[in-house]
DNA sequence: GCAAAAGTGTTCTCCTTACACCCATGT
DNA sequence: ACATGGGTGTAAGGAGAACACTTTTGC
């Protein structure tokens, strides 16, 4: 266990990079479906292919905030959620220099994506349907992916992707987003009542061709609770960033199968 | 989003650290505990303090390798299960320097550990009667601590404890002694068998002095499937090494309340 | 036979699911 | 009135918890 910090060519080079997550309808079929933002590489290595928005860490910033950052630059918004992923290390995984890439993941208001910015080197992709891309970053995708589907279904976190307030209807579709399969609606309403985790504004929707529906609020005290050992982190820009991965007690993945 | 990797001075230096659990009778109750190794810091900062075991990254060695040579150095075994747990990297965890450590967490076989190591610089401790330790190592454990009590609610990683063979007894003892609450055997019994992941070998012990035991097996066909979209690694001297945490079709969690 | 742990059977409760049905609004 | 989604009622099924009871060994 040597003292001494290992000097420039003999280390590897820290990179922070974020998979960024919105809803926003499919370009087809309209459902609301994942979209995320990735850039075009622009010089070697891998040049010219799409890639997470990223970049070196330099050592006076926190690795959350050089997220939050890089999440800002590509997508010119807050995040409303932001949690550490994983660390990919891999020997090969960046043609040679060994780069450790710590990679956080993120959740944007699917409103304000809309008017998300997008240019020639930067473009938003449907997640489930991805060209192949710089490095191993298909396979960081997968897992970002299969942990955002994972921890929905545990934990208090969709409502990220809607502003502050929304109609039980609205939360429901982010679930029916994310999760691809449909949700009984009685139930649903059900569950999420009795998580606690949602409260009713006592406003109500006007203007729809039927029934009014309430307006309900995320109970931020609970979300508090719910982080376990290490509590959430705060990035200067963003708003609610989690700490270490922490179940949440009650979150609803009532309705139909499949 | 710079291109060249910073050099030395305006880098960060990267560590793999590692908290290794084993399962050992307490020195007072004689029941049986969480332990963990840790070693004494020789040098600055933070001389004397106990920490847990790891070092610099060298440029050629994967994170996982990292992880699971410390444990061999501090332990003297093999890891049954090692998976990252998380990446701190804090701009002030470890005073004048910006260390990033990528963190694993690792289970190693009760019986061996018996007989593992100790000596003046490494010395196991109940992990839930820990001393302040070196930087913010108390605060890694118990959010290392807080992921092996969920986990094991809801994947089977139990028998990592365990030798290649073991009865339900043995098998609940671990759940008891990891969720620090009693289970009801026969429901345990129903809870393990049906989750399939446990297989009899016909075999029973002999020499107690009561009704033998049964002796099950893992069953390792179905602990690869259940890896989720990236696989498990694999490590030159360690044994079953898990990739990105993934979640586990079906674990017990069964018995009494509290 | 008795103690002790292995192993089986049975009931109760709660949570999820499925689905019938009523409500309130715009057209 | 009627179409449409909001919202309520209710019953069936399954998983977990509690606990009584039977089995098999050592002493």
């Amino acid at each position: 266990m040597p003292e001494r910090a290992p000097g420039a060519t003999d280390a590897a080079a820290l990179a922070v990079s974020t998979v960024i997550f919105a809803l926003r309808p499919h370009e087809t079929t309209g459902r609301m479906t994942l979209w995320i933002p990735l850039v075009r590489r622009t010089r070697n290595p891998q040049k010219d292919l799409w890639a997470l928005p990223g970049g070196w860490l330099p050592v006076d910033e926190e690795l959350v905030s050089a997220a939050a950052r890089t999440l800002g630059e590509t997508t010119g918004l807050a995040p409303t959620y932001l949690e550490q992923l994983y660390t990919f290390g891999e020997l090969e995984r960046s043609p040679g220099r060994r780069v450790v890439s710590v990679v956080y993941w993120a959740m944007v208001q699917s409103a304000e994506a809309e008017r998300a910015s997008e240019s020639e080197n930067v473009r938003w992709f449907v997640a489930d349907e991805l060209p192949p891309l710089a490095f191993d970053h298909n396979r960081i995708i997968d897992y970002a992916l299969w942990r955002l589907r994972t921890k929905v279904e545990y934990a208090a976190i969709a409502h990220a992707f809607l502003g502050a307030t929304f109609t039980l209807a609205e939360l429901r579709e982010v679930y029916e987003a994310v999760l691809q399969r449909p949700i009984d609606p009685a139930n649903f309403r059900r569950t999420v009542e009795a998580s606690g985790t949602v409260v009713a504004t006592g406003e109500v929707v006007a203007g729809t061709r039927h029934r009014p529906p309430r307006l309900y609020r995320y109970d931020a005290s609970i979300d508090l609770a719910d982080r376990g050992p290490l509590g959430p982190e705060s990035v200067p820009g963003g708003q609610s960033v989690a700490g270490p991965s922490v179940s949440a007690p009650s979150v609803p993945s009532t309705g139909e199968q499949r």
